[in-house]
DNA sequence: TCAAAAGTGTTGTGTTTACACCCATGA
DNA sequence: TCATGGGTGTAAACACAACACTTTTGA
């Protein structure tokens, strides 16, 4: 209760930035210019700044870090262990995004400050960034159940094929073509743009795209 | 990423605590003390220590200021905006938490320096803190759809007509008494503890107790 | 014997799962 | 014409919602 006393303490936020590449889950990384932890991968954040509220904390060092902006953005939770920043009390508003990989995704990784890495297997990250890709996957698989974010993930058009392979690498587990085709259909979250998508020597697959691409739907 | 001039901010913990009085769902309130909102009612809640972890804070402010020990408590959301707090920067980390009324409920607000109040209606809190009333009851309204955390507000041992008296006011709707008891009998979290409670001129209901107190079982 | 809340099953409806074949294409 | 992935429907199992009467007690 004590006002004058009280501790300050360093704000900063870290955000989880998962794409779909090369079918694996993965998260983008950067690696860090200096101590502590110099050399080793994070996940792009820093310090809160005068003026600035959370949310547009984690969207500056989105945009600083990798030029990324306007993708989907929550909060996740906040990690205070003392100790967990070697340089003094800092407590962190972690964050987690979802990105559509494409070729943006593709020359992001083309800086070597920077490396989309798979999440299955991940280790060795700076500070307790691994805790927070880990609780950041286990929130976006919860979420693939109840909600339609799994479009936040998708480029502007897509096959179905393609975001069932979304599920299936985020969930973990292999679904069924018709019982997952007959559930998107129900959500009504699609529709046909009429175009077909050619690859490979087999038939062309239709093009959708998000009917409401900004909207993630909660369902039921 | 200028670390030596970052800004240094205060970080605090501020805890919603519901139980069901009356049969309403409400919160524990406290009366501020001093400038600002002085004589207001708010959260109990206040600065992080050093060398404290952030549920460790929570539960030092539920100690020092209630008395309450020992419940269900989990983080909720991170509340940042500049200006919330009109004595400088401070980033609150939100909590809920869970409280069986009982006697001990009714004495905490033997001191009118607390109350507690139903939540419906609830306004003229201090700082930002009707809005983590408003977000603490969202979480715990569709927490309890899949999951078992509805025992975390009963007393040792309670009937069924109790348990569904609190959902109902939870979820602010009736339910249906046959389908109530055969969902609940599905979870296999409650056991018959044999004794019965009469109260009035009718059929005396049975006293059950929740099976494993401590787990918060997720249900699917 | 009456009022008041406790207790208990069944039936229909909708949702979810399991499952196999034809289609369009390029090589 | 063959191999490859794209595309489609049906039936059985299960979960959920609706619904009414009997029991025990105290007054």
């Amino acid at each position: 209760m004590a006002d004058v006393a009280a501790l300050q303490a360093g704000v900063s936020t870290d955000v989880v930035i998962f794409t779909i590449r090369e079918g694996a889950l993965s998260v983008l990384l950067v690696r860090r210019a200096r101590e502590p932890y110099q050399g080793a991968w994070s996940l792009p954040g820093g310090r809160l700044a005068e003026g600035e509220c959370l949310d547009g904390c984690a969207q500056r060092m989105l945009r600083e870090q990798t030029g990324i902006r306007d993708i989907y953005l929550e909060q996740l939770y906040t990690f205070g262990q003392p100790g967990r920043d070697p340089r003094g009390r800092i407590v962190s508003v972690a964050y987690f995004a979802l990105f559509p990989y494409g070729e943006a995704g593709c020359a992001l990784a083309a800086d070597e400050r920077r490396c989309w890495r798979r999440v299955d297997g991940l280790a060795g990250l700076a500070f307790d960034h691994g805790e927070m890709v880990a609780l950041a996957r286990r929130r976006l698989a919860s979420k693939l159940e109840y909600s339609t974010i799994a479009l936040q993930l998708m480029p502007e058009r897509f096959t179905l094929s393609e975001l069932q392979g979304v599920y299936e690498s985020i969930l973990g587990e292999t679904l069924d073509k018709r019982n997952f085709r007959k559930r998107l259909r129900a959500l009504d979250c699609l529709e046909d743009t009429g175009a077909l998508f050619r690859a490979g020597k087999h038939r062309p697959a239709k093009l959708y795209r998000a009917s409401r691409p900004d909207r993630v739907q909660i369902i039921k």
